[in-house]
RNA sequence: GCUCCUGUGGUGUAGUCCGGUUAAGCAUACUGCCCUCUCAAGGCAGUGAUCCCGGGUUCAAAUCCCGGCGGGAGCACCA
């Protein structure tokens, strides 16, 4: 070896050229296109699923969590399946299955099959039955506060050596005699294990809420664990993902798949996606809505995808983004800036180019003698074009001439130039040209006689230091072209020196981004 | 507290499994120039990381080993 070393690099070189030339061939380690590959994945036969509960509004999070299963899908022309996790009939509504359709609609996220986990009920009382014959679970009749006592203690209660009958009988009565919270189905797991999830987790409970699609036909629930574990071995799932959270009850799931001898996929975790201020969990979005500190669940401030349609962020932007953070572990903070970086690219150039005015300063040029000028709507693409009358009375921004003097110049921008020769509430000037100067300060405008009046909301951190921030929507008024009116409503608009925007209605646009 | 996960420029990531091709690629942010009758988009260039810290193994470590520290999560009859 340190033979070797004496010699120089070229030495070393040819020497290896000559007696190894394998060595010298460059390992491929290309650079990764897209997400990582999945460890066992067989093309055509990967099956993914986004398995939301329908108990709230999809929000950004189920967006990344719905487009990572679907870019999977697609990497390996697999399937992707739709599963409404729907068991606990205290916290599903019908609205939210639909609602949670129509996000994925917008997103573009396709599914090659829906269902709910609750039209396997069936299903999964045999396999708990199962689990009961074969004693890998148990009844146990303790009350709560006992069981997580003896949780912390890592003790057993006399349930868990019930025999076979007594489980039975008592798995039979949870269908009829016991109210709720007096018996569940304990899968039998390891009360001294360093993962508290295996302490005799809890598989069924009594739940005797109204479920939207099942009604009240059923009073025993499984729990998340035992449903998941369960569906996704049927439904012929190869790989599972979900957050961070649940990392430690991968041991259970496979656990039970084990005991009930059923296949099991490979489950694989990612990191929440939360925007800092912007919180995603319904304990704290819901009160913000009931308190009408918001104007609901689409109130461009929140994250939900109503709310993000609304500002103008479209669906590429948010699957441009999502792919950007990649598959990791890490607990990220997320970039903002990047999904509306994304966002920018794509609607710039569908974004209607408008003059906008806040502030209004009335400027008055004496000796105009345009009537009329046609403005493009795209400096670059052919989106058409607009005809505005100009009499010589215009609006222009507060800000604009604020440090404006007496024979200073301005260029009204794709129009002419003009003098000021007074100041006072309002302004009046000279024509002074048409010829475009570079070194004159160019402003947008707007004539007084075609001019209509709006709200801009401009949405801000809704949390600043974990405190809901009263000013987190600005509202400001302002002056555009008439044209406005003309837009669709959802129509995204540039308005020139001030930021993109979206048309919320004829009185209302949204500031997406500068 | 216990357990698990995680730690690459301001931010998000690639590279880490199989140590050397790269004192670290891309994106975003920022700065400058070009283009442009926008403070947008586009083009070009640049600033910015001793790869959390400390040891160790090795001719060679972001990559392997050991020990710290920081951050997050779980400890529900909710998913």
């Amino acid at each position: 070896m340190t033979e070797i070393n004496r010699l120089s690099v070229a030495e070393q070189k040819s020497e290896l050229e000559s007696n190894f030339p394998e060595l010298l061939v460059i390992k491929p380690k290309q650079e990764r296109i897209g997400l990582p590959s999945l460890e066992g994945a067989e093309n055509g036969k990967v099956v993914t699923r986004f398995p939301p509960e329908p108990n709230g509004y999809p929000h950004i999070g189920h967006a990344k969590a719905a487009i990572i299963d679907e870019e999977y899908a697609k990497m390996y022309n697999g399937k992707l399946i739709l599963r409404f996790d729907d068991t606990n009939p205290e916290n599903e509504r019908l609205e939210y299955y639909a609602a949670i359709k129509v996000g994925l609609d917008w997103l573009g996220v396709k599914y090659d099959r829906v269902k709910n986990t609750s039209d396997d009920i069936e299903l999964i009382y045999k396999k708990g039955m199962q689990m009961i014959e074969s004693n890998h679970a148990y009844v146990c009749t303790c009350n709560q506060e006992t069981i997580s006592k003896n949780r912390r203690e890592m003790k057993s209660c006399k349930c868990r050596s019930g025999d076979l009958d007594q489980n039975i009988k008592r798995w039979h009565g949870m269908f009829e005699k016991y109210n709720p919270g007096d018996a569940i189905v304990r899968f039998r797991g390891n009360m001294t294990s360093e993962n508290t999830v295996m302490r005799d987790p809890v598989l069924f409970r009594i739940i005797e809420g109204n479920h939207p699609l099942l009604m009240n036909k059923y009073r025993v629930w499984p729990n998340y664990d035992f449903a998941v574990a369960i569906e996704d071995s049927i439904d012929g799932v190869t790989h599972a993902f979900r957050t961070k959270e649940y990392e430690l009850r991968n041991e259970l799931y496979y656990a039970i798949l084990d005991r009930l001898q059923m296949r099991k996929p490979k489950m694989l975790e990612f990191s929440r996606l939360e925007f800092e201020g912007m919180p995603v969990s319904k304990r704290i979005l819901k009160p913000l809505v009931e308190e009408g500190r918001v104007s609901g669940y689409d109130d461009p401030r929140l994250p939900t995808l109503e709310a993000m349609r609304r500002r103008g962020i479209v669906p590429e932007a948010i699957r441009k983004f999502v792919l950007s953070l990649s598959f990791t572990k890490s607990d990220t903070l997320a970039p903002f800036d990047s999904l509306e970086s994304f966002n920018r690219k794509i609607i710039d150039a569908i974004s209607i180019r408008l003059f906008m005015v806040t502030e209004p300063i009335k400027l008055i040029v004496k000796n105009n003698k345009v009537t009329y000028v046609e403005l493009k709507n795209h400096p670059q693409k052919d989106i058409g074009k607009r005809k505005v009358e100009v009499d010589g009375v215009f609006y222009v921004s507060g800000n604009d001439v604020k440090d404006l003097k007496v024979g200073n110049q301005l260029r009204l921008i794709e129009l002419y130039n003009v003098k000021i020769t007074k100041i006072g509430s309002d302004i009046e000037a000279e024509y002074s040209g048409d010829d475009f100067k570079a070194e004159l300060p160019k402003i947008q405008w707007i004539t007084q006689k075609s001019s209509t009046k709006i709200n801009i909301l401009i949405p801000k951190t809704l949390f600043v230091n974990e405190k809901f921030n009263e000013d987190s929507l600005e509202t400001i008024q302002a002056f555009t072209e008439k044209y406005y009116l003309e837009l669709n409503e959802g129509a995204e608009i540039q308005f020139v020196r001030f930021g993109y925007c979206r048309k919320d209605s004829a009185i209302q646009a949204i500031y997406t981004h500068k």
